[in-house]
RNA sequence: UAGGGCGUAGCCAAGCGGCAAGGCAGCGGCCUUUGGCGCCGUGAUCGAAGGUUCGAAUCCUUCCGCCCUAACCA
């Protein structure tokens, strides 16, 4: 494969691949992969580590794979192996054949393993996981400030490697109890960097693998695992995150003491966080197993599950992603951010529809009776292709509640008493009348109209300052919106105010579910997931829950609102 | 404490010794049959202090702040 030329090298990462290439490194490969391990739901900070992986692949024209890293039965589930690989998918990164589980390779492993022993590189070790620490030279506390000392060589450290063999041989077979010994690399208890002092790379669990069923009792660990596992892959670039940065010199100790077909290499990225949101598997767990949200795929969580739910396309997360590059700095994205992005794919791609969240019925009074018409509308102005679409028009008809204000401020150019207004691709009308129950509460307005203004422009060139969006009250349907806002109330949920946990933080009006919502009737077929935009409300997708009696919307995201700001900086 | 990493406007981010890109948010305005979209305008001397240099965000020194690791999790 020829270098590949042209390739925009916006960041350190495809800076690096660029210069691999062109120093004719790996045959001149570019081959990256994704590695979670099935514990959870994937959220869009594993979005952002897929897609960079797969898009520095795609535009140096290499490969990539998808790899479960299923080291630890305890914690791992093929349900969450299938979820994975639909969210993968999704997003739009393609592993095409290459789909690997690190438990293929256990047998490898176990070779190598063995092999490290016989070169005096490794040993069986009995010390508890507590004494392993306190060989290691664990940090302690001393009063007020941390204390590293030194470490010390495991008394087992010397076994002979025809005793290391025999007692490996039998960890394997069965004949040790969980947590009674490990296989430990022989690296060097004095390094600085604490991984290199003499690792664990296997630990005996007794526990049946949700692949390997109970073929092992010996599992490896993470870092035992991962770099064979590339190299036994190909993988010329393996991109992880920070936190591993720690782990490279091991990652290149393992790689460089073992007779592996190739050498890959580990670069790590500065993952960040988003407003308003928690993004570790750990949190998100304790939301969905407290019942806090309705599932892995609730639209107000960060999971790839729940933005799909939500109405979000990958179109936006990909545009998102793109736009927030790739550094070795970990900060916090603001959740607008992500809102931009969002809007500015749905307003190029998606159909408009009028539906009232919060209707005000009206009632055109010089209207005919029984009569109605159908008045055509735009599908998307963004996209003339789109075509327009037929809405009936009537007598009665709903509006929003906030689209009319009996008492209207300065700016206030909606409905009022005496004002006229346009109603999208339809009439302008007048309000002539403000009928209220005996408590004073609105009940419906009366209103005329003006027949020469069909489809919405005046022929005496009169203008009007507002265009309404509404519903014919006897042919709309009938709908659930389920309105949702941040999760938590605060910018970072994890460093709550003082007094206060993270869950306390959470937005008691994360939720809003309005049933008394009212559309217009084209949309009555729409497929599960369809995405609309409700002019001037937001956009919304129709949710799983839909039954063909009662459709319910989610809604992804508002429209921006200066009305509403304007408003707000008022109050 | 040890080892590692980061520090450019409210947020993200270019920049790699020669007058500080861009995007988001905010603010002001234009346009408008979505108070949407679009368009125009508007903000920083680069964590701090020293030093090298004709010239430093970019090189050196010291300091400060924040993050990660110190699991037989990944």
């Amino acid at each position: 494969m020829e270098p590949t030329r042209d390739v925009e090298t916006r960041d350190f990462i495809r800076r690096f691949v660029a210069e691999d290439l062109a120093a004719g490194k790996n045959e001149c490969r570019v081959h990256t992969r994704w590695p979670p391990e099935p514990n959870g739901y994937i959220h869009i900070g594993h979005g952002m580590s897929i897609l960079l992986s797969y898009s520095i692949a795609q535009e140096f024209g290499g490969k990539f794979n998808l790899r479960f890293d299923d080291t630890n039965p305890v914690a791992e589930e093929t349900e969450f192996v299938e979820a994975i690989q639909r969210d993968v998918a999704w997003l739009g990164a393609n592993w095409e054949d290459r789909l690997f589980f690190a438990s293929g390779y256990f047998e490898q492993l176990y070779q190598w393993a063995e092999h490290l022993i016989r070169e005096g590189k490794a040993y069986v070790c009995d010390l508890t996981a507590e004494q392993i620490s306190e060989y290691r030279g664990t940090a302690v506390r001393d009063g007020d400030r941390m204390v590293t000392p030194p470490g010390n060589d495991s008394p087992f450290r010397n076994r002979s490697v025809e005793e290391n063999l025999d007692l490996f041989h039998r960890m394997r077979a069965g004949e040790f109890p969980d947590g009674s010994k490990t296989l430990r690399a022989k690296i060097d208890m004095m390094h600085p960097n604490l991984n290199m002092r003499d690792p664990v790379l296997y630990r005996i669990l007794h526990v049946d693998h949700h692949r390997t069923g109970s073929t092992w009792c010996i599992y490896p660990t993470y870092d035992w695992t991962h770099g064979q596992s590339d190299a036994i892959e190909g993988i010329t670039h393996s991109l992880c995150t920070l936190e591993f940065e720690n782990h490279r010199p091991l990652y290149d100790w393992f790689l460089d003491n073992l007779p592996v077909p190739h050498r890959p290499r580990q670069i790590e990225f500065g993952a960040v966080g988003i407003s308003y949101t928690v993004m570790s598997k750990r949190y998100l767990k304790q939301l969905v197993a407290g019942h806090y949200v309705s599932g892995w795929d609730d639209p107000r969580l960060p999971t790839v599950a729940g933005l799909r739910r939500r109405g979000v396309t990958p179109e936006a997360i990909q545009a998102f992603v793109k736009g927030i590059g790739v550094t070795k700095s970990e900060g916090m994205i603001e959740m607008a951010y992500l809102e931009h992005h969002i809007r500015q794919d749905l307003n190029k791609a998606s159909a408009r529809v009028m539906a009232v969240l919060n209707p005000l019925k009206v009632v055109i009074t010089n209207y005919d009776e029984g009569t109605s018409e159908a008045l055509e509308a735009v599908n998307n102005p963004e996209d003339p292709s789109a075509g327009v679409r037929s809405v009936p028009f009537s007598r009665e008809l709903y509006i929003e509640r906030e689209d009319f204000m009996e008492d209207p401020p300065k700016k206030f150019y909606r409905l009022s008493p005496g004002s006229e207004v346009r109603l999208r691709y339809a009439y302008f009308i007048r309000c002539e009348d403000v009928i209220k129950d005996e408590d004073g509460n609105i009940l419906e307005l009366h209103c005329t109209y003006d027949p020469a203004t069909r489809g919405g422009d005046a022929p005496d060139g009169r203008k009007v300052k507002a265009t309404l969006h509404w519903v014919s009250a006897p042919d709309a349907l009938q709908i659930e919106t389920r309105l949702y806002d941040h999760l938590f109330s605060v910018e970072n949920p994890l460093s709550p105010p003082d007094g206060k946990t993270w869950l306390d933080t959470l937005n008691p009006e994360s939720l809003e579910v309005r049933s008394n919502c009212w559309i217009e009737p084209s949309v009555a077929d729409a497929a599960i997931g369809s995405r609309f935009q409700f002019e001037r409300l937001g956009y919304f997708c129709l949710d799983a829950d839909s039954t063909p009696e009662k459709l319910v919307f989610n809604r992804t995201a508002t429209l921006r609102d200066s009305w509403l700001k304007a408003q707000q900086k008022a109050d």
